[in-house]
DNA sequence: GTGGTCTAGACCACA
DNA sequence: GTGGTCTAGACCACA
């Protein structure tokens, strides 16, 4: 039970969300990524073992796993398994670069809807400082 | 040809952005209204004139306006068009409080990728004071 | 007929050829687009027409256009169509060093199997001069 | 321990470069007989010793050797080892008829993407000079 | 066991 | 109509 609780907690996903499920799940490995949870050249639980965990078919699983070896942040070796590309160089900046362009048209429709910098700046302190130890 | 203009003008969408069109004429026209651009009771284009001057389906835009409708931003009048609602208590606060739960993970991720709680304040600053007037 | 031919020419495919159908369909219009029978902004056949003319699975053509995409070949407005990307700035230099390395071993190889350079560089010659006007 | 080294050194394998091992072991070895590193009757390692020492799977070592054997380069004695062929006539034509059979398709589609004749020739003479002397 | 391909078929959002 | 997601299930090559 508890095992099953502990592989199951490595991908967070929420069928609800409206988010694709495919995406949940690259979100989830990507933030193990970066966070460093999955170090270099780690072996990602196989496309099955996900699929079995998760409750979820394996060709999501598969797809998951196929952006993210196009994008860098994993190679498969057929056969074998998946695992952890190395200090994708670019990749992260890349990525942030994305999170900042999806960031900027919310902050401007908050702005407009009459919020002050002054609150938007503590909304991002409080998200931040929940880990951040200054 | 001057009115068309304007119409034009009333609506930036990019079909490329991935965002649908009728979110972006959504945005677009509730924009409009937050910043004041529209009056209460003012007549919106009708359905079939933003479609013409925009180059979108009708459907699509009737959708944007269903929508807008029944969010309370506008409402209409079978027959005779679209008009600004007046003053809708609660609705820009609705409106914030989504734009905030869309803000939060994309924080939280930017904070993963090593982003620093002052880095994000900037941008944060960044945009609202192209606006502000301190 | 010869409507079905005409449009069937639109991708060239061969089942029992081992490389995976996407990866044909891929090339095909990849192909189209390098040497510019789809130009920039040109719609590409949608997925549904396309998997009717070649009698395969959309899924499979989906794939193909997907990957398309994530390359920077092509562009895909839901709802819509596909359309070529324009001007993709250093696309076809990256495909070339991906061809570049696909020779190399191959050449290497050949030599190894006694084969001159002069006689490679006539193969080279009697590919390229095929359509080449000197 | 030096034979060990050696022995390794008879096969250079890229897990992460998309083509199977089996298929990069059997270019290895069959690369050393072609160039006469292995001559006829030579005794190739064993499958368990290579297997040990590459640590590759002793089934992929297998059927590079099943393969190889079964084009003609190599034969086994059960019991006893495996041994390089004497000369198959024919053999080193018919791969070379392969490798141009793969190169084809290449040229064309670098020949699609606006590289010259002359700058395709001038590869192939890059990779043929660096081991001929003219 | 492990990744990869392909099909069939359902269902959704969007235009 | 058009792209996109997801599932179920079969089958293959490879390790």
């Amino acid at each position: 039970m508890t095992t099953i609780q502990v592989v199951r907690a490595l991908i967070f996903v929420d069928p609800r969300s409206g988010k694709p499920l495919y995406e949940q799940i690259k979100s989830s490995l990507r933030d193990r990524i970066i966070s460093g949870v999955y170090q270099s050249e780690d072996k990602l639980p196989s496309v099955r073992e996900l699929a079995q965990t998760t409750a979820i078919n394996p060709n999501t699983i598969q797809k998951a796993y196929r952006d993210l070896e196009s994008e860098g942040w994993i190679y498969s070796i057929s056969g074998k398994g998946c695992y952890v590309s190395e200090a994708p160089p670019g990749l992260l900046e890349r990525r942030r670069d994305e999170l900042v362009c999806q960031l900027k048209p919310i902050l401007k429709e908050l702005h407009s809807t009459g919020m002050s910098a002054e609150e938007a700046r503590k909304l991002v302190s409080e998200v931040f400082e929940r880990t951040d130890t200054p």
